[in-house]
DNA sequence: ATCTCTATCGAACGCTGTTCTATCGTACCT
DNA sequence: AGGTACGATAGAACAGCGTTCGATAGAGAT
């Protein structure tokens, strides 16, 4: 591991010159280029103009990368996070901060697949489960309530993130197809079942033809955070 | 794809003898005893007692192979879930159909990974998936909400259950290191933070240090069911 | 000039999913 | 019976992956 930063890249040269940062960086960028599939020790290595081995002497391990890069991301949505101010309603800043974590995930679907792994390694990401939680100080809740609540929260916002996390089957990748036609193709054969048998499919499937993400979770979201405000007595 | 099932298996002959269902039993007996990484073609055609290629006879590739043997124990956990008596309350029955959900992937922790990627190919989660919102029908809500409280229960369901499923770090695996000191480690590091920056990790650091995972899903999946009673006005 | 330590890299290893090609064995048709 | 089509099996090879090894370049200290 290294233990002091690169001061300066060297010109032209031979050998190429990492950094932690450089490394985490471009291993950001094949995750959001192409999805996790892309971010391969060799490919990342073409991308730094150096050797394979060399990312060994910065990362132990593949997991350690992805960790590392995880944390790395989620040290600019802590920042968001950190710059919503607190408002009257613990609940209500429960929810905004909730929101910013999410919307970084829609960006970045790969992010839900690895956060929160390994908090040894991802510094941020237990700085942001401590954020999350400030907010329930403020309500009349048990310790157990509270880690319960906040682990809720955690659970919605990153199993929702899950879900769309989901690569693509390349076609909408290519953008050959579109994600209304991928969701309209699901829901001509959900129309197709039968009605005795399927009455509950049949009566959503217009909801799930091209729905809206966000709007789901949001409602997933706000059904744990009404049951919440009630368990705190508000 | 074979297009009828294998009447017998002919005695002790050199060419081995599959079938649809003794691929996916072996597939999911591996998967049981070692997890996702463990269920290779080569391991699996070896407890087969054949060649590699023979099972891409069954299946056209790996991730065809999982959904396959997701959706065939998601058959047997369906059966549970349809021999639920319907009660009075319809949340009390979407209560008690997760709860039977989260015990067979609390069993199986790589169910979670796989759980409705495809319903194309995983029938039975389709299946489940229209169990799961027969009761909502009973519910005075609107198409759009029934459709986002059973995506709402099925994320809590899967997000719980994936933090479990990963895939623990060897020690605990081998049964050298125990879960509760695999957390305990944990939570030693986090005591360890500053109080003043931590606030909420020192709150719940003693209900994390050893919490069972049970009550810690069934406390998520009671608040999205107070806030959906809340919501259906009852 | 030599030694040491950081940082780099090419080549190789063992493993993976997948494909190619060849074949066996059975059922059916004449 | 003999021929043929096809269901089903399998060994060998391929490309790609994470990881390890051993060698070595460069900069600073002695």
């Amino acid at each position: 591991m290294p233990r002091h930063q690169n001061r300066a890249a060297a010109g032209g040269r031979r050998r190429a010159s990492h950094s932690m940062e450089s490394v985490l960086t471009e291993a950001v960028a094949l995750l959001d280029e192409a999805g996790p599939s892309a971010l391969t020790f060799r490919a990342l290595a073409q991308r730094l103009g150096g050797g394979v081995a060399s990312i060994y002497w910065y990362v132990a391990s593949k997991d350690e990368l992805l960790d590392r890069a995880t944390d790395h991301v989620i040290g600019g949505v802590l920042a968001e996070i950190e710059a919503i101010e607190p408002g009257d309603d613990p609940i209500d800043d429960l929810r905004a901060m909730s929101l910013t974590l999410f919307d970084a995930i829609l960006v970045r679907p790969w992010l839900g697949n690895y956060f929160m792994r390994n908090t040894d390694v991802q510094g941020n990401a237990l700085r942001l489960y401590e954020k999350l939680g400030q907010p329930t100080l403020r309500l009349k809740l048990t310790a157990r309530q509270r880690f319960h609540a906040v682990s809720a929260i955690t659970t919605v916002v990153v199993g929702s993130a899950v879900d769309l996390g989901q690569e693509p089957p390349q076609e909408v990748l290519d953008g050959a197809l579109g994600r209304d036609e991928f969701l309209g193709r699901f829901a001509a054969t959900w129309r197709e079942l039968d009605a005795q048998d399927f009455p509950f499919v049949h009566e959503i499937v217009d909801e799930f033809d091209g729905h809206d993400d966000i709007e789901q979770f949001r409602a997933a979201l706000d059904l744990t955070l009404t049951g919440l405000r009630l368990q705190a007595g508000a």
